[in-house]
DNA sequence: CGCTTTTGACCTGCGC
DNA sequence: GCGCAGGTCAAAAGCG
């Protein structure tokens, strides 16, 4: 039940069909069309108002729309638009519609109540070539979307290809070799036939690991764990004995592998954030393997392992903070052998790239690689944390290389530094916070964290209302003079949107997030 | 019935 | 060598 809230919140949210817009989700994930939505009737701009709806529709979650399936069902059907005449929102879309043909699609949100309130005059009257534009309007908007996907798709290879080869360039020639390792970790966001061999590869280097010749009489399960197997028999300590030292050599040719994985997989990434969730969402579906009392926090500290694919050797810790039991600090460990869903790429990727910085090198030019190689990777969390304008955000993103793996601490509970915001409403600050955190708007805003807190976002409706407020989404109802200003406001929201091919996954993530620590949440696949 | 969580036992690494 | 702490396993229990 948790693992299915978490999904819906996640992948299936409402969202989707804005999401579906800007990430290579594949649509046949979308539910059969339910005819009584009205979302049923705003496919024209599905990248504006599908994000519009979908977000205010997460008020009533229950209902998946499918926006294609829709599509299909108005192109077949050449209703007059004054079948819609009983939804203000698709008045409001149709006479879009009519603007946009008319000007620019910068233009093509504003609204004139007039002409709208008297278009079903004219419906009779509706020439037929307007029919016909309409449908090929439909027709073009269909094709924009597929042509997003592709954008997207692409956005996501080129940022993986961005990641590796920063990674690269870091390398000395001792680290080279470790580092080819490193791609197949990043192409864990590429289709499953690109990373099918991971869990297999796996195998074969363990059942060959010192570790599983020390143990094999043990029961059955115990040396299968990716973490029992490479990592622990090879920890970034030098061999200890003799035999581990002579396996290891006979190894020689994987040893270079071998060490990458337990490198990168040694590499933790923590997330200290706001939630009174039990679980931060990412994205990713985890089962709990383990749960123990860890020393000098009463409360508990939760083991989990990734559960979206067989073998995938990503864990993650969760234990709440000892100080603050109100900040979840969530410790990422590994990279995905699988592809992620959308809303679980910004946090794999920021774990990917943390692990594989602090793989680059030495930890005395950490910094110096990081920076660079966040500055050629600006999606990820991380990279916002550290680079907000080029420089490293100390006190947001810290690297541990003295603890007893690389840790990268990644503190989303910070209040934001003083600045030119000049709002007062906590809201708008809260707000423009995971605004900036998520790169939505402006590149060259300065990172703040996000604060994901109870105060301010309770319930998805609070969090539409800020996201109205922000100029997030465009005003669902308005009078003509506000749906004007808010024609501008879509615009801006458009292009901001259309820039950051991550939105609808920040943006389904920080929805999930606060829903999880409004409502009891159950992130956790229990 | 299958999947997940719980939980006690077990293993490993590390410090003394 | 011993004890501690972190981490993992796997049987049992819970749940839908």
């Amino acid at each position: 039940m948790d693992k299915g809230w978490c999904l819906a919140v996640e992948s299936d949210l409402p969202l989707r069909p804005a999401a579906a817009a800007y990430t290579t989700t594949p649509f046949p994930f979308f539910p059969p069309p339910s005819a009584g939505n009205p979302m049923m009737r705003m496919f024209q701009f599905p990248d504006v108002e599908a994000l519009h709806h979908a977000a205010a529709d997460c008020l009533h979650a229950a209902g998946e729309v499918d926006f294609f399936a829709h599509h299909h069902h108005h192109n077949n059907k050449t209703t007059s638009p004054s079948d819609d005449s009983s939804h203000n929102d698709d008045d409001q879309v149709n006479t879009g519609l009519h603007l946009l043909t008319a000007n620019t699609g910068s233009d093509q949100s504003t609204v004139d109540d007039q002409t709208h309130d008297h278009r079903t005059d004219h419906d009779d009257s509706r020439s037929k070539p307007e029919a016909e534009l309409q449908v090929e309007l439909r027709r073009m908007n269909v094709e924009n979307q597929r042509l997003r996907d592709m954008l997207s798709q692409v956005s996501n290879n080129y940022t993986s290809l961005q990641m590796h080869l920063a990674s690269l360039t870091h390398q000395t020639p001792n680290q080279q070799q470790v580092v080819r390792y490193v791609p197949r970790k990043y192409l864990a966001l590429m289709p499953p036939g690109e990373t099918s061999n991971s869990s297999s590869d796996e195998r074969t280097r363990s059942e060959s690991s010192p570790r599983n010749g020390k143990r094999p009489s043990v029961s059955g399960g115990r040396g299968e764990s990716p973490e029992s197997e490479t990592n622990k028999a090879q920890k970034l300590s030098p061999p200890r004995s003799n035999s581990t030292a002579q396996q290891q050599q006979q190894q020689q040719p994987n040893n270079n592998n071998n060490n990458a994985e337990a490198a990168m997989r040694k590499a933790r990434v923590s997330v200290r954030a706001r939630s009174e969730a039990p679980m931060i969402s990412d994205g990713c579906q985890w089962r709990k393997y383990g749960q123990k009392m860890a020393k000098g926090n009463p409360c508990p500290r939760a083991y989990y392992r990734c559960t979206m694919a067989a073998g995938c050797p990503v864990r993650k810790q969760v234990q709440r903070c000892a100080e603050d039991k109100t900040i979840l600090i969530t410790t990422y460990e590994g990279g995905h052998n699988h592809p992620l869903p959308p809303a679980a790429i910004a946090m794999a990727s920021t774990t990917t790239a943390a692990a594989t910085m602090l793989l680059s090198g030495s930890t005395s030019s950490a910094d110096g690689a990081m920076t660079m190689m966040m500055a050629n990777h600006p999606n990820n969390l991380l990279a916002r944390a550290m680079i907000p304008n080029g420089a490293v955000h100390s006190n947001m993103a810290s690297i541990s290389a003295s603890a007893p793996f690389p840790t990268v601490t990644l503190d989303l509970t910070h209040t934001s530094p003083p600045n030119n915001n000049n709002n007062d409403d906590n809201t708008s600050v809260q707000l423009q916070r995971q605004r900036e955190t998520f790169g939505m708007y402006n590149n060259q805003t300065k990172f703040s964290g996000v604060q994901l807190s109870h105060e301010v976002a309770n319930s998805p409706s609070q969090l539409l209302q800020q996201l109205h407020h922000q100029h997030l989404l465009p005003p669902r109802v308005a009078s003509p003079v506000a749906r004007q200003q808010g024609s501008m406001v879509v615009d801006q929201s458009v292009s901001a949107i259309t820039s950051d091919p991550n939105f609808t996954a920040a943006l389904a993530a920080a929805i999930s997030s606060i829903m999880s620590s409004g409502g009891g949440g159950n992130q956790q696949q229990q």
